[in-house]
DNA sequence: CGAGCCATTGAATGCCATCAATTTTAGTGG
DNA sequence: CCACTAAAATTGATGGCATTCAATGGCTCG
């Protein structure tokens, strides 16, 4: 800490600077002018999230929505019999919190070293008032996780082991490019359990299709997380 | 057609009469109040879908959103190869036809004779703009619907083929609690392909398991569409 | 460099799918 | 109302993909 104008590196502190945010195009403030975002900027605070601690908890009251700066998160259900399933990946740009219940229904942990964005509910409702165009961002927002909530459920009904890995590299690489990095090759943030439990497999069955794949030349493997898919184009025809 | 005044039977025609709408307490438009209601009724149109038929298709262009007044409607989503996939069933008071893209990504089907209350995707957005809590309204059935889909993941990745049966029996009990309806028992208005198909099993998979089910008292069933629970408030414990 | 976790590989089991046949239901017309 | 027919549902036999149980290999980080 050299100067004295900084600050102590606690968890939340204010100022976000969101004119120059780098998630600001994609993200639900991206509709707002320069002029408005300054007012956003009042309401929010930052917030850093080591990587594997929780942001919130099944059955906490919803009182606060986030948006993710950096990182990545993981959304996952446990059943009253302490069964776990994932139900979703969010990354920057993505917003969270949303719910039609006063509880969260599921738990979120990041995955890596997490900053996000913070809002007070009550106060970031008032604020849908007076740009009610931030309001119809978000139901846009939630309409895109539906959607894809629904693809999940399909791979969940129909796809094999097989397509169930290469659906979620193709959906990480366009999650990427959104975001403006390169589609490929990717990088796995979580680990192979996680990777399972969210296609609805096992460990091994993932280790195993993994290692089919490799043989088959169809991805390329650096590391155990950062994967080169070897003709992109290819795949979704059979997929989809 | 007895008087004059009598319309044709057309599938199209206006004044839904939204004052006494049978779903009015369950569905978006029931945050409107009594004068305000009046310039609903003046935008919606009624439509009726006989059982079997499409109400849009994966593809076409989003252009008309619908209330559902009575009736049940499947979303399926068809991949490149003619696998198919139910990711919902809708009932009356849901609203259908909400979606993030330009082009609708699933297929909605009548299930059985359904009155749709029928609106225009341009104008009803419109009325958001003098009526912002219509839309925070329709958020909120959004991400009920979103956490309702997660549910549907959880089943899909965890569940064995009798949990999912009796979880699916309880959400469609729940349904008719909310319609004001019994709880119990309950009516299946769709044959069991679809059932089989939403649940991520086969035909003979669910009548294998309802068999058992029937064999081990927890349910009773009377024909092959209507279904007695047991013991209803014990089946939660052992999901969830 | 060693300890512990994570990932991979192997062998055997099991749940649900598939293939096949029968029974029941529902819809239609005589 | 009943016979007739086609579709839907049920039941049986077999098989396969992913799971489970078990062991080895390989990172990563004190």
């Amino acid at each position: 800490m050299k100067h004295p104008s900084c600050r102590p590196s606690i968890v939340t502190k204010n100022n976000p600077k969101c004119a120059q945010c780098s998630v600001r195009l994609i993200a639900f403030c991206g509709i707002l002018e320069d002029k408005d975002i300054l007012q956003l900027e009042t309401i929010s605070k930052n917030k850093n999230i080591p990587k594997g601690n929780s942001i919130f908890l099944q059955g906490d009251e919803v009182k606060t929505f986030y948006n993710i700066k950096q990182g990545s998160v993981k959304i996952y259900k446990l059943s009253h019999d302490g069964r776990k399933q994932i139900v979703g990946f969010m990354y920057p740009g993505d917003f969270l919190g949303m719910s039609d219940q006063d509880l969260f229904t599921y738990n979120a942990e990041a995955l890596e070293d997490t900053k996000l964005c913070q809002f007070n509910k009550t106060v970031l409702e008032n604020f849908f008032l007076k740009f009610p165009k931030v309001e119809s961002k978000i139901l846009n927002l939630v309409n895109h996780e539906l959607a894809a909530a629904q693809d999940q459920i399909f791979l969940l009904g129909k796809y094999s082991a097989k397509e169930r890995l290469l659906q979620f590299f193709l959906n990480i690489s366009s999650q990427r490019e959104k975001l403006g990095w390169g589609g490929n090759p990717i990088r796995l943030s979580m680990p192979r359990s996680d990777i399972a439990n969210y296609l609805g497999l096992t460990i091994e069955t993932v280790s195993r299709t993994l290692s089919e794949l490799k043989k088959d030349q169809i991805i390329k493997m650096i590391g155990t997380h950062d994967i080169f898919l070897n003709n992109k184009d290819q795949i979704p025809q059979y997929l989809t």
